[in-house]
DNA sequence: AATATGACAGAGT
DNA sequence: GACTCTGCCATAT
């Protein structure tokens, strides 16, 4: 059941919306359980409404943080108990999806 | 209708 | 594991 206008967002902020606290999901995982494969568009949903929804529990497929968001979104993975490694470059730390990665 | 943009993913190196 | 290149999808112009 293809997606689209805004029902399209209000699909990616309720699947943000699910993921449980201490886990996480890969922009790809969040694309595919709305049928879809736009992981790009999802990010553009997370830049315009993702202010409404626990953004930091959405993260890249390589255990990044959200571009530009490495700072804000460390503080609630510690708050959460969400495993993170730390390493050294930009974005001072790597999630550990191994371990948290959310599954429907 | 066509082109450009972006909080991306996967395959190849 | 890291980097580069190409492909995808939804919006804005």
């Amino acid at each position: 059941m293809p997606q689209h206008g805004e029902g399209f967002v209000a699909a990616v902020l309720a699947v943000v919306d699910d993921i449980p606290p201490g886990h996480v999901a890969t922009y790809g995982d969040v694309a595919a359980l709305l049928g879809s494969r736009g992981a790009r568009a999802v990010g553009q949903v997370m830049a315009r409404h993702g202010s409404d929804v626990p953004w930091w529990r959405v993260v890249r497929a390589g255990g990044r943080p959200p571009s530009g968001h490495a700072e804000a979104a460390r503080r609630h993975y510690v708050a959460e108990g969400v495993p993170i490694r730390p390493v050294d470059d930009e974005d001072g730390y790597r999630i550990e999806l191994a371990r948290c990665r959310w599954r429907p």
